[in-house]
DNA sequence: TTGGAGTGTCAACAACGCTGACGTATCGTT
DNA sequence: AACGATACGTCAGCGTTGTTGACACTCCAA
């Protein structure tokens, strides 16, 4: 247990957002956000035979097309034996497929095939259209303050990749 | 599919925080930060026998003492068979202790033991600590455009429960 | 007294994590 | 050419946490 109520004044500027009480609701509030954040997909994936799992994969397929198997576990933070049962439905249903390296012949190269990228559309457009109506909802300035704190909250590694990641998409 | 490109220079205010693009950071963001956010709760459970529900049902019963196991389930948003046997390891290592009602003996009114206490604050110490960081890091600004996202995002019943929620915790 | 709400429980199942172990192809370095 | 390391796939088994469906009990309220 740390600084229950931080004394007030201390810099001119308040510190009580810093509060238990206040971590709290935002612990809350990530909670809850986070349901909403995955509820539209789901209930796209619910009907078919796939699952949040399936989903990662086709995003980060898709944001980085050609990416390696090895690549997307690191990413994933899974098992191998984990994401390879998603990539085999994956595999067999066509909506990804996988290309031999042409330097590294042990590498597996993964793309989205034309049906793979519709899904992925499909889920993508369902998830985008909440964050945008969020995003709009909270102006620009909320916008930037929800990034820095959602940055400050990864792991470091998983933030270093996260910013490799950035650099990719324009 | 939405706009993609919004048209930029509508009323001043740029709109560029808005592209497919940034949205989609905005996804990725939230799915590392989650990773981070449940990862120190995570490193402590996973050495008990308890898993993240049980952290969860711990939080919320420490939140609100006294509620009731429906009130629980509309909470967690789960089915009462999966609460339930969370529920019922707590009763048995006696973290969590159930009385009837007093007005209404249908109800359980749900308590933590002293036991249930001690393990809700050392989960919840460290999952704060990492928020505690992250806001001083990002700045009281930049939590308030962080918690605002957050609750644009959350379905309108879950925020309608949330900030029913807040105004019990002072 | 009767219907419905709040709760507990049994059985079965699915998604998605995990570990451990083993096999194969390929690469890189002696 | 041989050998160890790397990238990947797969089999087998297991745990947590979610689901449905069904049934029983208690109790409140009309």
């Amino acid at each position: 247990m740390e600084n229950s109520k931080p004394s007030t004044s201390l810099s001119g500027e308040s510190l009580l957002y810093l509060t238990d009480e206040q971590l709290r609701k935002g612990i809350e509030a990530m909670f809850f956000a986070y349901r909403g954040f995955t509820a539209d997909p789901d209930r796209i994936l619910e009907n078919l035979d796939y699952g949040r799992a399936h989903h990662r994969a086709l995003h980060f397929v898709h944001r980085s097309p050609g990416t390696t198997v090895g690549n997307l576990l690191a990413i994933l933070g899974v098992t191998k034996q984990s994401l390879n049962r998603v990539l085999r439905t994956l595999f067999d249903d066509a909506l990804v497929e996988a290309r031999v390296g042409k330097k590294d012949k042990r590498e597996r190269h993964l793309y989205l095939t034309e049906k793979g990228a519709a899904l992925e559309r499909e889920l993508s457009d369902a998830q985008r259209a909440r964050m945008r109506a969020a995003y709009r909802a909270a102006g620009p300035q909320a916008v930037q303050g929800f990034r820095t704190v959602l940055e400050a909250m990864m792991d470091p590694e998983m933030l270093r990749q996260f910013q490799r990641m950035l650099e990719g998409g324009k």
